[in-house]
Order: structure tokens, then C-alpha cells, then sequence
RNA sequence: UGGCCCAUGGUGUAAUUGGCAACACUCCGGUUUUUGGUACCGUCAUUCAAGGUUCGAGUCCUUGUGGGCCAACCA
């Protein structure tokens, strides 16, 4: 089922053109296959839409499959992570598949290819085979034991196997071409002996393939007609291909290999070591802390799944190299949580303010629209009373005209309530203004239809009554780094940029039905911008964190 | 010194495969607004450079220039 609405991307036109030139539909199969070292993150997010999007569109199957062929570096910890974020991503994979499913067939082939000549065990050091590996420009030179016999190849193989080596001592390698202009091909290693429990096939094995003998021969077994990875895997192709030459069967589907440039966003680093060192170094709180770039972070930093998929929807997929700014993603959140979230009041800077005229002791509860986006979300109560505050940077003595505010001798809003004239302040010893006296207009309510409550002030304020608020700790973040792009100077290193204030805590006043915000819940601060309660939250103590801020042109102007 | 890949506004992608450079974001300016939010309107590139092929080139060719990748018993 394709969607002609849209272009298409280059890995698109690669599968339309496949169908054109009569390769079935009903064969096309593709899949995700993270290795499970480590949290998904926002670059991952582009590779997850691009492989379950084309399942979408083509009606294809899509596969998880973890590329567990690393034993030292995987857990079952990320296993369960990478799940839950594609999950909650809101993707189906129609299976899920482990390269460490197919261990024993790997060894079949890997004996198959020994018998063939094709494969050989050097005992050498790793130092040995560097040396012999040449470089781009000269060639290498061939192993003493290239040409072991067969027979020799085969008993050290199964040395191998049953865990007679040490670590290091002994490799398989595919014999190849050792002057090839392509480092990948001077007789790559194919196993190497690793005395470490796999979190899947426990010590069953002892040695474990590689990713170059391993992904290729995955893709074929799960009959994934396009294998779609980043950049760096382009001189894998030649590998790949090679590797699928020796078990490829005509009558089966075979896998394609394809790449795509990795998608990297501004002011953050999207490099699984990178982030890992950040959680290491007590940088961040852990792989989920709101300030990282991953899936889990992005989540419970208030994204939703809608905003992180039409961020890799908009920003595509190419081949070239791109620094993506982060103001593509954020216009995204903001532009889907504009929709959904409620809107409340929240006062996070609170500045005191008495209405002189209005009554001691009484309270009146007001009307508050939940989003004018959305007539459905209906309306709420709001108490309001003789105290209450607003934003300290909501008032100002005096000011110029394109001060909308409150300032002395003028007027302004109150969201849902009256309109006030600030009157007169009070200071402390230092200066400091602590208090605002205003009047207000009695007849002036929000809704209710007097000729007084429809006059137009400039300004229009949000505010919680004192008496009324509930207190929350309030997260605010910034970006985790300073540069741009962090990990790309020569002479210095990404953690030289990290942001010592990318997090601030500070307590909000919020209105009372706040209380019975659950974890998770979105909401809009009037004038502020969109907060979500954090699942460090309790019924004893509110903690919201800020996904992002409005839109935000006053700011513009005050620079000015 | 070798090989592979890439080059379109400030950012990210398009361009019916050789036929008027489009979309989103940002920036700037404006209209509306009981959120300085939202919504709406407007301004901002002749496609890295130089040649060539062609009636016609972002698209094809050549040569430059610039950038990325390749020598882990990682993926």
C-alpha cells in the first residue's frame, strides 16, 4: 500500500525500483536490529521509522532482531529497554529474532566454509595480524597460516569450539584477498574464542561470531529482503556480499544491504559510549535523566511518541552529513502537545500581590477553560482570592510601552479573573520589591458578559491564590552542551562542552487540582510552557519537569 | 600515497528521473488573540567551483575544491 502524497526518500525509490524490476512484494521484509549494549536514542528513533514505516507502507513484515554477538558488552537490561521504547514508539515488530538464534547455524556454515577452503584458524597475535593487515594504500601480507589443510582447520576449529584456547589465542578467519583495496577483505576474522556467559545462550558457547559474519547471514536466514544501516557499514557491503556468495541458495529471497547517512542532533551527543561515559561521570542522573538524547529520556522528559515520530518523519532520511538542530524536535512537541495538553496555572517565580478592595477571607472559583485547541477538554474550576501570585518578572515599576505587564498606575488581565490596577509596592532593606497592592474591577470577570469584562487590556497575567496553592518541585533544563556539535572538534573532548546548567530545581506554586496529577501527565503552564510530572512524584511531593518552553517572542523583544 | 561515499537557503529534506528550485523548521516583519502561546499573511537560495553535452542541467560527463568513512579478537 504505497502513499504517493508524500515524495519519496532515497531508500524508498531503492525498494520502489526493486518492485519495478519484478521483485515480489510479498517478499519484502525488513528489520530493526539494535545490539542490546546500551538505551536507544533519538538517532535510533530515524532507523526504527524508517524499517517499521516501510513495513507500514509495503504491508511487510518488520523484525526486532538484537544483535547480541558480543557477550562483554550485552544485558538483558537493554534487551528489555529497546522493547519497551520501540513499544511505546508505537511500533509492531513481527518478530522478535536474536542473532545468538542462530549460533548454531553460523558454526554449521563456518565448517562449511573451512571444508570449502574458504576459512582458515590463525593462532597469531592480534598484533601479528595488524601488522600484516597493510594499510590503505599498501597491501598486506598473507598469514603463515593461510594455507593450513583442511583436516588442520577443521580439529583446531573444533579446538576452538570446546573451549580448549584461551581468550586470544586463536581466531577463524575467511580467506579472502589480503591486498584487496578494502581493509574489510584482508581475511577478516569471523570468530574469536570468549569465555563469557552470553545472557541468552549462557556458556554454552565459547566462541562467538562476528558482526560481518553474523548480520549478513541473519538477514538471509530471516529472509529480510533490505537491510538498511548507517554510513560507516558502506565498506561492510563488500563483506556482506561475500559472505552471503558462499551459503546463497538462488531459490531465496537475498538480502540487500543499503546505507544511510546518521541523523545527528544539535547540542547532544548520539554515540551509545558517549551517553554511556555522561551516565559513568555522574554527568546526568542515569540513561533516562529528561537531558538525555535517548528514547527514555526523551519520554520522560514529556515527549510523546507522535512528536519523536514526525520529527523523523520531517527531517528524512539521505546520505549526506547533517547536524540536525534541535529546534526541529522541539517544534514538534510543542506543536503536538499545543493539542493535548491542558493548560493550568503556575506560578514559578511567585511575586506577591494584595487586591486592597476585595474582601478578606472570601473566595470565589472561576471558570477556567481546559484548552481553547480543543472544546472537548471542557472546563475547570480555579479559586481566587484576595492574595495571590504572579511572575516576578510580570511586574515592574515602570516601563516602556511595550512593557503589556503590570507596572504602577496601570492595568492588566488576570486569566479567568478580573482586570487589577497595581497601585502601589512595598520593598524590603535591600530593594527588593516583595509586594504589589492593586484594585480591581469588580465588574470586570472573566465570562461574565459585562460590558466591563469585554474592555481590552493589553496584557493578560497567570496566577495562583496563596491560600490555595500546592507547592511542587519544578525541574528546569537546558541544553546538556554548549557547542553544537560536541564530538566533532579535533582538539578537544565532547565532555569539555557539557553545560553546568543544563538543570535547575526550583519550587512552584500550582493551582489546587495539580494534586491529583499522575505521573506522566502533561500540561500546559499558561504563558510558561509544558511540564510533565516526573516519576520521581509522590502523593507527599510533587515534582513536574519541563519538556519545553512557549514559543517565546517577548523575550526577542526584552533583548532589544 | 589507495579505495568508497557525499555536496541544493541559517537547519533538515524535495524536485514527476533532463523541463518554471518545493515543503517543514528557524530568523525577520505584520494581522488576530483574555496565553507576548496558537492560527493566519509576508520577506529570505538560480543548487560548492570551472568547463563540457543539450533547445534546455540541481539532475548527465570532466576536472577541481570541501567534507565524511576505511587498518577493533566492537557493532
Amino acid at each position: 500500500m504505497s502513499d504517493d502524497s508524500k515524495p519519496l526518500n532515497f531508500i524508498e525509490h531503492i525498494v520502489e525500483e526493486d518492485l519495478a524490476n519484478n521483485f515480489p512484494k510479498e517478499h519484502l521484509r525488513f528489520r530493526f536490529p539494535p545490539e542490546p549494549n546500551g538505551y536507544l536514542h533519538i538517532g535510533h528513533a530515524s532507523s526504527i521509522s524508517l524499517n517499521f514505516g516501510l513495513g507500514l507502507r509495503y504491508n511487510a513484515p518488520v523484525n526486532l532482531r538484537f544483535d547480541d554477538t558480543n557477550p562483554a558488552k550485552e544485558e538483558q537490561e537493554f534487551v528489555d529497554a529497546i522493547k519497551k521504547d520501540v513499544t511505546w514508539l508505537g511500533y509492531e515488530w513481527d518478530t522478535e529474532r536474536y542473532a545468538s538464534d542462530y549460533f548454531q547455524q553460523l558454526y554449521d556454515w563456518a565448517i562449511y566454509l573451512v571444508k570449502k577452503g574458504r576459512a582458515y584458524v590463525d593462532d597469531q597475535s592480534s598484533e601479528e595480524m595488524a601488522a600484516q593487515k597493510g594499510t590503505p594504500t599498501e597491501p598486506g601480507t598473507e598469514s603463515p597460516n593461510r594455507n593450513r589443510s583442511v583436516e588442520e582447520n577443521l580439529a583446531l576449529f573444533n579446538q576452538m569450539k570446546n573451549g580448549e584456547f584461551k581468550e586470544g589465542t586463536h581466531v577463524l578467519r575467511a580467506k579472502i584477498d589480503m591486498a584487496s583495496s578494502n581493509m574489510l577483505m584482508r581475511d577478516p576474522i569471523m570468530y574469536r574464542v570468549l569465555h563469557k556467559a552470553h545472557h541468552r545462550t549462557n556458556t554454552d558457547w565459547c566462541i562467538y561470531p562476528m558482526y560481518d559474519w553474523t548480520h549478513g547471514e541473519s538477514d538471509y536466514i530471516e529472509q529480510v529482503s533490505h537491510s538498511f544501516c548507517t554510513l560507516e557499514f558502506a565498506m561492510h557491503r563488500e563483506l556482506y556480499d561475500w559472505f552471503l556468495d558462499q551459503v546463497y541458495d538462488e531459490n531465496k529471497v537475498r538480502p540487500k544491504q543499503r546505507e544511510f547517512a546518521r541523523r545527528n542532533l544539535s547540542h547532544t551527543v548520539v554515540s551509545k559510549r558517549k551517553l554511556a561515559k555522561l551516565v559513568e561521570t555522574g554527568v546526568v542522573s542515569s540513561w533516562d535523566d529528561p537531558r538525555m538524547p535517548t528514547i527514555s529520556g526523551l519520554r520522560r522528559r514529556g515527549y510523546t511518541p507522535e512528536s519523536i515520530r514526525n520529527f523523523t518523519e520531517t527531517i528524512g532520511i539521505a546520505k549526506r552529513d547533517n547536524l540536525i538542530d534541535v529546534s526541529l524536535l522541539e517544534f514538534q512537541v510543542r506543536n503536538h502537545l499545543n493539542k493535548v495538553a491542558p493548560r493550568v496555572m503556575g506560578v514559578l517565580d511567585p511575586l506577591k500581590v494584595v487586591i486592597t478592595n476585595y474582601p478578606e477571607g472570601e473566595e470565589e472559583w472561576l471558570d477556567a477553560e481546559n484548552n481553547p485547541e480543543d472544546e472537548s477538554a471542557g472546563s475547570r474550576k480555579v479559586p481566587f482570592s484576595r492574595e495571590f501570585y504572579i511572575e516576578k518578572e510580570d511586574f515592574r515599576e515602570e516601563a516602556n510601552k511595550k512593557f503589556f505587564r503590570l507596572k504602577l498606575g496601570k492595568e492588566v488581565r488576570l486569566k479567568n479573573a478580573y482586570i487589577i490596577k497595581a497601585e502601589s509596592c512595598t520593598k524590603d532593606t535591600d530593594g527588593n520589591i516583595i509586594e504589589v497592592q492593586c484594585t480591581y474591577d469588580p465588574k470586570s470577570k472573566s465570562g461574565s458578559g459585562t460590558e466591563e469584562s469585554l474592555r481590552k487590556v493589553k496584557g493578560t497575567l497567570h496566577w495562583v491564590s496563596i491560600k490555595h496553592a500546592v507547592e511542587a518541585e519544578v525541574r528546569l533544563y537546558d541544553r546538556l552542551f554548549t557547542d553544537e556539535s560536541p564530538d566533532t572538534h579535533k582538539d578537544k573532548d565532547f565532555m569539555d562542552f557539557v553545560n553546568p546548567d543544563s538543570l535547575q530545581v526550583i519550587k512552584g506554586y500550582l493551582e489546587p487540582h495539580l494534586k491529583e496529577a499522575k505521573i506522566g501527565d502533561r500540561v500546559q503552564f499558561q504563558r510558561l510552557g509544558y511540564f510533565c510530572v516526573d516519576p520521581d512524584s509522590s502523593s507527599e511531593k510533587l515534582v513536574f519537569n519541563k519538556t519545553v518552553g512557549l514559543r517565546d517572542s517577548w523575550a526577542k523583544i526584552a533583548e532589544k
